[in-house]
DNA sequence: TCGCATTGTGAAAGCGTTTTCAAACATGCA
DNA sequence: TGCATGTTTGAAAACGCTTTCACAATGCGA
């Protein structure tokens, strides 16, 4: 009656006086054992408690029914909502997230994946295309699917489920722009190593272009990614002259600063100054003012990714993976720009 | 030259002319084979990127080197502080860690564990200690060691790394009192499944209850975590009367929720009502006007589990778990009462 | 009654590591 | 020189599962 350090499938096939390959039957495919066995079989394990060792059965199989997701970072709840939606997904279809957290560092989300890979995950979900070829070619070897999430690259090499980022951050920039808005910046995250970050400020830039206007280089402000940097690059963009009449943001918290900094600095938004963010996360809504946001497909990208794994995983031929829509949610942060 | 599906140990073994054996331990304890050997295999190992197989390696061993994690939430950045400071300090220690996220769902939260208990995690963090018992005894039998966040229980039985969640709402409680509040409210999460909300209630009530006062039960809000129930609740609670002057919440997410809605409502903070949060999450600072809040010991949360587990998966005597300080931080959003 | 499919079951061979054990060899000392 | 001691190494046995393969047992039609 001593509990066994760790019941195997052994002591389940003794108990229920078969062998270990019935109780692996009764487990994996049940209708392929007589009933009687089979419930002889089901019991041992409940009266046992029986759970299969995961190592094991991964190392017979070659496979793990674990999923891994490295994400840039998870104290802002930027990818919560997605990584929830990935799990929920996942678990349904018998499949197990882990996750993993990189806090936007190039170096440790390489070690995050060779880690996961090394533990055996069946499949991966990154953030962003861009990262050291030398990850994709280990994944390549190693045979390890992935998709990518949060951008969108119809022709790219690599399965991305996500959404136009450069139409998007266009989008906020043209809402400003029929507004009537002429002078518009950008605060934008580091451009370095981040497609997305590039991609909205060129989306911007764009949307401008197309009016004729362009998008000055003092109108365009880089920060690393958080409200301290939002508050900075407003505080700097108050300063310019002539003043920018409108703010795109290239992330939500870079917009909660801009607003928060501009409550201090006296500067009334929106009738002297309209700002938009990216992301529409929990807070837009209520903000003061309310946040013009760019929704962004976050449910819609965690679930996709999952299914679009699941079926490569099945061996099928994989759904096409169309871009996913971002939306621009008017609030009160956008308004007409000042009279001169 | 064509990559092997999976390069095995074997294959190694094979190019450096020497048995699976040596490469193993060159892998695993370098100064047991001689440098001649080594270094043939670890070229061996560069050339062919042979990464060993985790499952494997955990079935041989009984140990996965990996830790997981179950959080209630990831989507308001609650979790993700300690998280990070858990995975950097595992890491470090040569562990890797698995998140998974229970969207506060008992269920989903059993699921999880189970679920990474059977891919074989060396040791659990959880969350708070209040669960089915089952889970308890499940971990007990098979001797999965787990420490718990957020919560101290100095004479319990499960081992926790956390704080007196009476004792920092009660601080929250006994600041307003000490600016002179008698009419003190409270907004509560649920309670039922949740000690950590029962805890700081009662913290309320017992800072109330040392100075002869008492929490009328319509000054009890219970709302599930979120700033719209934060919302709800001061709506309901302005419509109190007498309108309590303090309102001291159970979650940062409330009190933001508090502070929006009081905006909307006309009712000025802290000059009419005071309001203070809960954790300290990065938009505290930044409210209008900054919510005083009780700041929670995230980092060294995390911190300190990841030692705890680190040196019991060692085999060595683990660190007393002493309970770990909050602190309450004041700004603006509290002020002595309105005079009557 | 006798084949002949058709099922249901168990033995045993992996899966890719680690680790024990013993063998081979070198070393130190009398 | 001989023997005890110590160091490196490889063979082989786990680890706990799945799965192939072959063998019984069963049902069926002739």
């Amino acid at each position: 009656m001593t509990p066994r350090l760790r019941t195997t499938i052994k002591d389940v096939a003794e108990a229920a006086g078969v062998s270990p390959a019935t109780v692996s039957r009764c487990l994996n495919r049940p209708q392929s054992v007589r009933e009687v066995l089979r419930t002889r079989v089901l019991d041992a394990v409940d009266v046992l408690d029986y759970v299969p060792n995961g190592a094991a059965q991964a190392l017979a199989t070659r496979r793990s029914r674990v999923i891994g997701a490295v994400v840039p970072s998870l104290d802002t709840g930027l990818f919560g909502r997605a990584v929830e939606a990935l799990d929920r997904r996942l678990g349904e279809a018998g499949y197990t997230l882990f996750i993993a957290s990189s806090s936007y560092d190039e170096n440790r989300e390489a070690d995050h994946i060779r880690n996961l890979v090394s533990k055996g995950v069946d499949a991966l979900v990154l953030i962003g295309v861009e990262r050291d070829e030398a990850v994709y070619r280990n994944l390549r070897a190693k045979q390890v699917p992935y998709v990518i999430l949060w951008v969108s690259e119809p022709d790219g090499e690599h399965p991305c489920v996500g959404f136009d980022n450069r139409m998007a951050a266009g989008d906020a920039a043209s809402y400003l722009l029929d507004l009537g808005h002429r002078r518009i910046a950008v605060i934008t995250g580091r451009v370095a190593r981040n497609d997305r970050a590039r991609a909205r400020l060129e989306g911007v830039a764009n949307a401008l272009g197309a009016r004729g206007l362009s998008l000055p280089a003092e109108y365009v402000i880089e920060r690393p990614f958080g409200v301290d940097g939002g508050r900075e690059a407003m505080r700097e963009l108050m300063l310019r002259h002539p003043r920018p009449t409108g703010v795109v943001c290239g992330s939500e918290l870079f917009a909660c600063g801009a607003v928060f900094e501009s409550a201090e600095l006296g500067v009334r938004v929106p009738e002297e100054v309209s700002v938009t963010g990216f992301d529409d996360l929990w807070l837009a809504p209520h903000l003061v003012p309310p946040l013009t946001s760019v929704r962004t497909p976050q449910t819609q990208m965690g679930r996709h990714a999952a299914d679009y794994l699941v079926s490569v995983l099945a061996g099928e031929t994989p759904p096409t993976l169309h871009p996913l829509r971002s939306e621009l949610v008017v609030r009160k942060s956008t308004a007409p720009p000042p009279a001169e």
